[in-house]
RNA sequence: GGAGAGGUGGGAGAGUGGCUGAAUCCACCGGUUUGCUAAACCGGCGUACUGAUAACUCGGUACCGAGGGUUCGAAUCCCUCCCUCUCCGCCA
């Protein structure tokens, strides 16, 4: 949430903000809005300070044995008309908070400005020193691997479940649980995070909290009956732990990371880009999640990236790392990485993992807070998350840069501890 | 799914129509005393919205699980919903 403060105060700044995220949303019906619920907002309560010395009044001259007919009428006159602006305020503010839920974040000021992926910036790209998957053989791609090893079965994900729901056979599955062991551990043992095994399926009330609510509501799976959804992301219920809490300041950095299945409708993505394992409806991710003090939320955005860095390089896998710009950031966020892993058989740069900032606007919406020395209020902390890493488009990479020619798979060094087998073959 | 009990401030817990934004205790913060620590004593201690002020602050309103209702007036009475706990049933 965009704080209604910084809009009254500088309109102009704002509205060049959601221009350059590419949102329309037009700020002067939020002002508007916002005039016109404050005036009405004036003029009940001083209504209701009247009645409520009335009230007193009239107890007061009870006990005394007074009459309190008239007063008492009066009293009834206001009540009436209290209950009428008061209807008249919902009315408004039902409006008010629902455009101000629309409205998504404002880029920081590190944010290349611009409209589509195209304008987004390379900021780093790495590869092994040894790196010894470019050899001239030609290279399949991870579907015809996945299929000529027995380790990925797409029809059968398809009979029972749906298109978009592979199944992990075999050594396959053992492979993908490797990479989530490792990578969990990696991060809890080297960068000190904290564990969170959370809930698959979350309320409304968190869906908000992390601005997947209102505006990506197609884009998610609902099960209606029970007001619940299966998260997108590990996200949305490891940020929501704290939802409406006040933190001391001596509780932060507070670092979580967790993994969980993701689930996610991807109404309206189908095509090429759907092939194999590239854009399914259920995938793994190992999550990173922090709440952090303001003043250190970018240094911390840094990290992050460097956090994921380090599982590629364990890996071994080549990546790029892009500064994505104002026009392609995500809803919630600010300032955003994200971490393409090379697929050699696709020939393309596969987005493995998404790193964001989103300063206190996720923090706004769920009511996270902390208690500062020297502070009067309690404030609004940063969050921050990123994947550390996706498996599904991990896995293409995994399979595709460590093929033989043979068509076998060498297991990465770094997961033959969790997998108790070196080839796939 | 059935039956019962309950949801009050950071925590424990009082409060059954007006003097209660809420006793008391604990925790926390500041101070006094004291070789240090502790103890004791004194003081402070919710949040949001809104208005005034250059600011320190001051005023108004709201909040006792959520939403409605009754009433001049609701933590307190009524209705609906949600959640927690106990017992029974079902179940991985």
């Amino acid at each position: 949430m965009i704080d209604i403060k910084l809009i009254r105060e500088n309109p102009e700044l704002v509205q060049k903000g959601l221009q350059n995220k590419n949102d329309k949303s037009d700020i002067d019906e939020i002002l508007n809005l916002d005039i016109q619920r404050r005036e009405k907002l004036q003029l009940v309560e001083d209504l209701k300070a009247k009645r409520n010395s009335a009230s007193q009044q009239i107890g007061k001259l009870k006990q005394a044995g007074e009459s309190t007919d008239s007063i008492m009428a009066e009293m009834k006159q206001v009540s009436d008309d209290i209950k009428k602006i008061d209807d008249e305020i919902r009315e408004v503010n039902e409006k008010f908070q629902s455009k101000l839920s629309w409205l998504p974040n404002l880029p920081h000021e590190t944010t290349p400005i611009g409209k589509t992926t195209d304008d987004n910036v390379e900021t780093k790209t790495w590869q092994p020193d040894d790196f010894e998957f470019k050899s001239d053989f030609k290279k399949l791609d991870h579907v015809e691997l996945g299929k000529k090893l027995g380790i990925l079965d797409f029809e059968r994900g398809a009979k029972i479940s749906g298109s978009g729901f592979p199944v992990y056979v075999g050594k396959g599955a053992t492979l993908e649980r490797a990479l989530i062991n490792f990578m969990l551990d990696f991060h809890l043992q080297k960068h000190d995070y904290k564990e969170i095994f959370p809930p698959f399926m979350v309320n409304a009330d968190s869906m908000f909290g992390t601005g997947q609510l209102p505006k990506m509501q197609d884009d998610m799976y609902h099960c209606e009956k029970d007001g619940m959804y299966p998260i997108p992301t590990a996200e949305v219920p490891i940020t929501n732990m704290h939802r409406d809490e006040i933190l001391t300041e001596k509780q932060l950095p507070i670092k979580y990371v967790g993994y969980t299945a993701c689930f996610r409708r991807e109404a309206g993505s189908y095509g090429k880009e759907f092939r194999g394992l590239l854009r399914v409806h259920q995938f793994n991710k190992v999550e990173m999640v922090k709440f952090v003090q303001p003043e250190n939320s970018y240094d911390e955005l840094e990290k992050l990236v460097k956090d994921v860095e380090e599982i590629l390089h364990a890996l071994k896998i080549p990546y790029r790392i892009l500064s994505l710009c104002s026009g392609d950031l995500s809803f919630a966020a600010s300032k955003c990485y994200d971490i393409e892993t090379w697929s050699p058989a696709e020939n393309k740069w596969l987005e493995a993992s998404s790193c964001s900032n989103f300063e206190d606007f996720q923090a706004r919406r769920a009511n996270i807070r902390f208690r500062k020395k020297d502070e009067k209020k309690p404030i609004f902390l940063h969050t921050l998350n990123g994947s550390g890493l996706a498996t599904s488009r991990l896995m293409v990479s995994i399979l595709e840069n460590y093929q033989t020619p043979e068509g076998k798979i060498i297991v990465p060094k770094a997961l033959q501890k969790y997998t108790s087998f070196n080839i796939i073959e």
